[in-house]
This record gives C-alpha cells, structure tokens and sequence, in this order.
DNA sequence: GTTGAAATTAGTACGAA
DNA sequence: TTCGTACTAATTTCAAC
C-alpha cells in the first residue's frame, strides 16, 4: 500500500476515503503521463515505460484507480466520423436558486458533452454536439428556453478545435515544448486584459445532485 | 471487412483512406458505447456485451480504430488530486492572418487542456488547468498578453464542472433518461434566446499546423 | 521494491455456416 | 459477413528474494 488511501479489502466500509490531499509523486505523474496516451496500455509494458517493476506498476496503478485519482478510462472518438459533427456552445443566465432544476434537466439532454459553472456574465457554459446547425435551434428554443431556471442563453458555434488534451499535469510545466520561458521581458501591456468577476450570490454553489 | 475502410495489411498503402463518410451500424455505436465507460475492457468481455462474437468484435473493433473513427484511449483524472484544481477559460480575440502564430504559442502552453475557434465576440476560447489562481493570473498577462497575435482576452474561472461526457453518440438520443420528449408545449418565448453571429472574415480559417 | 515462474487471459488464425 | 474453435502469445498473479 502506498501513501495513496483507499478502499482496501477487508475496511469497514467507515475508513474509506481519508487522505484527500494526497501527494503524488514522480512515478505517479509519470504513470498518468503514459496513460494520458495510451489508456489501454498493459501493465507490464506501463511498468517498462516508466522504469518500474511490474509489481510496482500493478500497485500504483490499483491506488491511482482505488483513490480516485483515476476517475476511468475512455475513448476519444472523431465526431464528425460519428454523425455529430456540429459543436456549440451554450452560455445560460441560471434564475437564482434553480440550479438544481437546471441540473436535472441537463442529465435529460444527452447532447450536451460537457457543463461546467463559471464566473462572469453567464452562469453556465454547455458544450453540445449534433448533426447539424438546426439541431442546435431545437436545443435552444425547444428545450433550454422551456426550462424555468433558463433566463437566458447565448450560443456561438464551434468552427474548429485546435487543442485538445485529455488532461493536464503538473508535471506537463517542467518540459515545456522550448524556448525556457524568457521572463517578463519588461512591462505588461495590461490594457488587453481584462478579468471577469463572478456574478453576486453565486460563489456558494455546490454540487446537489 | 467491414464497410469501414482500413489500412488493411497487405495493401499498398495508397488505397488507405478512402471512405469518409462511412456509416456506422448500431452494433459499432454499442461498441463505442461501451468504450466511452470503460475503455480498458478487454475485447472479448466488449464482445459479450455487444452481443457478438469474439472474432466479430476484433474485426470492427480494428476497423474503427484504423478508421479513425476512434482516436485513441486515455484515461480521465481528478484534477485537484493531480494539484491543478482551478481550471478557467479565457476568450482571445485574434488579430487576424495571424492565427498560425497564435496556434504555435498554444502549442507551448502546457496548461490549455482545449482549444477552440468559435463564432461570437471572441475568436478563441481556451480552457486551462492550473494550481492556483495567480497562476492564471501570470498566464494571461505574461504569456498571452505578450503574444502579438493576441488583441484581447477575457477570463472567466470555472467553480464546478457540472456534467463531462468523454463524447456524445447519435445513439444517446435514442433512449434518453425519462419522460419521452413531451413535443413542444405551446409557442416557445423567443425573447429569451440570442445568437451570436460568426465575426466577418473568420469563416473562411482552417487548420495550418 | 524487485525478480522469476505458474495460472489465467488475451489475441490470432483458421474452417464452417 | 459472422461465428466457433483451436493455437499462440502475452498478461496478471503469486511466490520468494
């Protein structure tokens, strides 16, 4: 068993999860880092990449997955290939106090790939994937606009994806592709910039359902 | 074979990719059902429950692969395990016909989970992952700001992360959660739904690098 | 945390329906 | 095309170091 906590055979069930701020060390990182690649990869040959014995590899691997660290694994597939070749996304404007409405709703639209809250001027953003631009019209109109919580909503098409990572690691910053960084070569033009707050009465969210 | 084209062996190699607009069947969309929950099983237990035969399942398993249709495996993470809990996305608007540049910073960007053009006031939205807020803080001004192909960001953080499919399929729509849909109850209240239209000149944009 | 061997499972290659 | 089976190769598990 490593520093990782997790659900061990033979635990009460009590004790489960205890560690959450755990550390996770080189190897680990470079177990992620594999995986991010290859998530099919066996053991053994993840044991050869990241210079490990198997039997380590196999213990690691169990306490990433057991700790949760490792949420699953999956594929990633080419949506235009699948059918659903249309992406958009969606900025919603959530009525105060409805977002566990807005939430039931959303497991209902199996369309939408991702929803996260944010700050700023909306209140959520919806990433949806579809056949085509009409279909967006639908989700719009059709099902966001009927929903009560729904104040308003805000859709831009996306017209390519340049970048997509599965997911980033701390340890992606130590070698960067090149050029070692070159500091703040003398001022910052801050007029460009410009940070959105987060919308009043919102920052006490959490997850309800 | 399938109606899927593949790099079979044995061909010359010129013939490689010809169908593009190939169909999938419903067994491959139970396939890629399957993988999206566990991309890790086996090919024989994915058999099972497809509801196919051993061999069956290698052959259209390859046959998506070598399609392109899947891009690869990975895993999902935790990211506040991994120590990167503040993700936040910064809108960029583009100087334009100078995109390439733009594209090859982000490349040097090991934070950007995803990047993607879109229609609307902004050009490009991006998605990083990083350990704490300063961090996007210096991201933004010493990174971006410094781009010249960058005009103008606007940041937003992201508090919770609602709902994250790996992808969508055709197929979700075909048995959704509950309640079958219920058909549009009386004139839809258009007065709540704004589109953004694509900014001019920008349509014509595809991948360079 | 590592190595080596046994047991299990996965992947391949056929022929038949 | 799909299925079923036999064959080969690899992986996982378990042991001792």
């Amino acid at each position: 068993m490593s520093e990782i906590s997790r659900n061990g055979v033979g635990d009460g069930g009590q004790a489960g999860r205890i560690g959450i701020g755990l550390e996770l060390d080189d190897v680990h990182l470079k177990i992620l880092e594999v995986l991010r690649e290859n998530g099919r990869i066996s053991v053994a040959a993840l044991a050869e990449r990241v210079g490990i014995s198997r039997a380590n590899a196999y213990t690691r691997f169990e306490a990433l997955r057991a700790d949760g660290a490792i949420k699953r694994f999956t594929a990633e597939i080419d949506h235009v290939r699948a059918g659903l070749g249309i992406t958009a996304l969606i900025f919603v404007t959530v009525r105060q106090q409805m977002w566990k409405q807005f939430r039931a709703e959303l497991a209902r639209m199996p369309q939408v790939e991702y929803c996260a809250i944010t700050t700023g001027q909306h209140d959520a953003m919806i990433q949806v994937r579809v056949s085509d631009v009409a279909e967006v019209h639908t989700m719009v109109t059709d099902r966001l606009a009927n929903i009560p919580a729904v104040k308003a909503t805000e859709t831009v098409f996306i017209l390519d994806e340049v970048l997509r990572r599965p997911y980033v690691l701390p340890s992606d910053r130590a070698r960067p592709a090149r050029r070692p960084a070159q500091e703040t070569q003398g001022e910052v033009p801050l007029g460009k910039m410009r940070f959105v707050g987060a919308a009043e009465g919102r920052a006490t969210l959490h997850k309800e359902g």
